[in-house]
DNA sequence: CGTTAGATTGAGGGGATTCAAAATTGGTGG
DNA sequence: CCACCAATTTTGAATCCCCTCAATCTAACG
């Protein structure tokens, strides 16, 4: 993308911040601006009235939340996992900008299609994985995301309780919590503090995972 | 779209007719055109070396498939659930096309945006439902659909075995074949043939299902 | 009428859940 | 620095739901 649309991009976006814990966008609410996460981690979710909630993405650094909606609501729940900080694009102006930017199209059109096939893995595990196989392939894709970004080699930062893994996981806190009691056995995991886990043995995590590329 | 790009639109796509349980593309191999189905119904999936699989989307006439790549390789499988014909896609005269066409862009967004919506949606089916408020969610996913196209009200045809149908809804076949019996007993639902359900009570079957708009 | 593919039904076992208690961690103020 | 409390995690026991494996049933077809 040339520099001066850049800056017209970047013009159009307010930055704002979160608190840990915090609703970025609730499912029902007319939409407003979408978001662009400069700072922290954030979760896509949804709930039923009876409580069960399932998260349906994770958000970090880089990635965009909050551009779906289903006639002009929210379809899910954005809320900063810890804290926040993101920009803030108005829908509009920024297709009309896009419009004139074919690359920013591109662009989108990119980040939808890496959403679309982590999705698509993620109901592999949901329907397929069990609770073992789940909280590893988790482990093994933090992992490789950490992998690129710094701290000593095999030390994971979770910044998640295990009640919000469950969330992500499709099980029940305990179960997750006994799958980690089951990986640490094996020593292909050690638990540091309970939210710092270190991975020990990397080729047998990805294994058990079934965690590809 | 305008009347000139829709016609070069078309003139980039041939048509191509897949046979019941073909392959229309795999997993791992470089990617060729997209599809646009015309006619019949697609499944996109996914599968595991020991045999376990998760069909990831069902795809209709109207809907396209074949579009998502992991560096220049398919990242799912595709398979016709009946005979299929679709328009097949090349995609680098679709990006020049495109870039000019900034509705067309448009369309394609508003295509995954769908799909996302789609896929967020069967997370929480996945991760959260049990057995029979799975299925009675997939009968009432057919019969909100079925709705606009025709066939007498209420009336269903499946195409879908129960083994398939079970490969979507993350469950075994057995377990497939109880739930709609649970569901027949209490009068929700009739099933005629075996692959042509009738929608007795579309009020209950939505709430077993959960299922909104 | 026999054959075959698909669907249903039954019995038994296993993995995840539920509910409850114990242990650990983290934060706060003395 | 430690005591104390709240929050979170871990562990245990009982239960439930789904899976597995097998047998039976049904429908379509030669």
């Amino acid at each position: 993308m040339d520099e001066a649309g850049l800056r017209q991009l970047l013009a159009l976006g307010g930055q704002r911040r979160w608190k840990k814990g915090e609703a970025m966008f609730r499912a029902g609410d007319p939409v407003g601006p979408f978001f662009k996460i400069t700072k922290g981690v954030a979760v896509v979710s949804r709930s039923l009235d009876d409580g069960r909630r399932q998260i349906v993405l994770l958000r970090a650094r880089g990635d965009c939340l909050g551009y779906l909606d289903k006639s002009g609501r929210h379809a899910f729940d954005g809320e900063a996992l810890t804290d926040v900080e993101a920009c803030a694009f108005d829908r509009r102006r920024f297709d009309v900008l896009s419009a004139r930017h074919p690359d920013l199209a591109t662009a989108v059109m990119e980040m939808m299609a890496s959403a679309l096939w982590q999705s698509g893995r993620m109901l592999m595990v949901l329907g397929q994985f069990q609770s073992t196989e789940r909280v590893a392939h988790f482990f093994a894709e933090l992992h490789a995301l950490y992998g690129n970004a710094g701290v000593p080699p095999g030390s994971l930062c979770l910044q998640m309780k295990r009640s919000q893994i469950a969330e992500y996981l499709g099980l029940r806190m305990e179960t997750v919590s006994r799958a980690i009691g089951k990986l640490r056995k094996n020593k292909v995991i050690d638990v540091v503090e309970s939210d710092e886990i270190v991975v020990l043995d990397p080729e047998r995590l990805r294994e058990v995972g079934k965690f590809a590329d």
